[in-house]
DNA sequence: GGCTGTTTAATTGTCAGACAATTGGCTGTC
DNA sequence: GACAGCCAATTGTCTGACAATTAAACAGCC
């Protein structure tokens, strides 16, 4: 049965999956070594080649690394939140990209989410992230502030009150989430954003996590959220009007 | 510059790159082929196997899939929720378990997002979705339901109340997120949970839904929250006491 | 003996050419 | 016009080879 029962995968997807099998049961271990290419081509009676697309497959989703060399080989990788973050963003914004997801959808998942870590921030933020966001605060306050640089402090401040949530889980699955709308967000607002209605909400949000008033916190973020989502309508709305003034370009 | 400033990373690597970069920016779209292997190579200026290698990495992450024939090739993929969720899942629960994520922490994340979800959902949650909530319950209730059996349907008991909030992203996140920690929810709650209890506690939830009663819903998720640590907690303090009486096994 | 430079072996990275397998289209026949 | 067989394009795989890299083993010198 095993040998006929998978007749539209190819080896390399088999072996891949295999290896990968391995070390998600825990049967390879962080740091393990894989066999060497020749071994493995041996081992599964294919030839390297076939091997190295299974071993590149594994390497795409940051499982090994490979090192060259008279020690070398592929390695067993420690997935490190930064690998795991890059991964899910590229495919949260393709995903958000290729599916028509409307912003305002996108929009409200990623609010929510923000809103749920409102109470364990307020609990346990420090001095840090405080001051974080008071910086992050001040620079977007600052005129001068290119609009790339905008939406980067933008990014930063909301990172910051993820964080003071001290939950690394949290911190990971929030990041991606936020990250990945970014695009998004600046394609749609990126001109009409009025900073210091965005400036006055960040400092309503800050206030609130200083307070450790989770309730505020929340109503902060449901005020931005809503600020945002209807700046998007307006800008759709001012698009589509322009779209039927002149039709064709 | 170009060429000497990638000193140390591959070929194909950097030809997944290129690929990766023209799917993601938009260059090359949904259902579009890429050129053939042969055609790759040329202008890559390598050998076959190394282009191979770079589509198997983009392979890996589903942002294309191939077909062989004569109208075979590489095209890209319309990147689903479902391709999309089982590479989450896999990251996830690698990230868990390679980290040495504290449970608490983990189940914390969890709670914190699946409460976000309850206002959405109690303000659109429809009959199936409380369908299928009452008939989990159902399941759960009886005594003959395998321990694995039990677990799947806690899953899909979740799952139905993180999908009334009828927010796709919001599923995708939170789905990833619960099923990436169900094998260790399992792992420690596998033997000591109480089953009644449980069933009253998603009893609770599913009549707040059912009254679109946000807070309450809420109240039941956490009451739920505290009641998987306490077990969690409990089952620990066990084992921890057992390997004290009897050291080495 | 200890340090230094060189060799060496193991391993990955890459190449070239070839053949098998698959699949859609084309052509010829009835 | 319908059908069968051939054909060409493309991916999947193999073989054998060489280049690049790296650490360890080794030889030589002080």
């Amino acid at each position: 049965m095993s040998p006929a029962s998978t007749p539209k995968t190819d080896r390399s997807t088999e072996i891949a999956s295999a290896l990968r099998d391995a070390i998600v049961t825990g049967r390879l271990l962080v740091g393990d070594r894989l066999p060497s290419e020749a071994e493995l081509a041996e081992q599964y009676g294919v030839s390297r080649p076939t091997v190295r697309e299974a071993l590149k497959r594994l390497a795409a989703q940051s499982l090994i690394r490979t090192q060259r060399g008279a020690t070398g080989g592929a390695f067993v990788n420690h997935l490190s939140y930064e690998a795991a973050h890059g991964q899910q963003i590229t495919t949260s914004t393709l995903l958000l990209s290729m599916n028509a997801i409307a912003f305002e959808t996108a929009c409200e998942a990623r609010f929510a989410m923000e809103r749920a870590c409102a109470p364990l921030a307020c609990a346990r933020r420090e001095a840090q992230h405080l001051t974080t966001m008071r910086d992050e605060i001040a620079r977007q306050s600052d005129a001068a502030l290119s609009d790339e640089d905008f939406c980067a402090s933008d990014v930063a401040f909301h990172r910051a009150l993820v964080d003071a949530a001290q939950n690394p889980v949290l911190s990971y699955q929030l990041a991606g989430a936020v990250e990945a709308m970014q695009p998004l967000m600046n394609m749609i607002t990126f001109t009409a954003r009025d900073r210091a209605r965005i400036v006055a909400l960040h400092g309503a949000v800050a206030e609130a996590l200083e307070a450790q008033d989770a309730r505020a916190c929340e109503a902060g973020l449901t005020a931005l959220e809503r600020y945002t989502i209807d700046l998007a309508a307006a800008v759709m709305a001012r698009r589509a009007a322009k779209a039927t003034a002149r039709p064709a370009t």
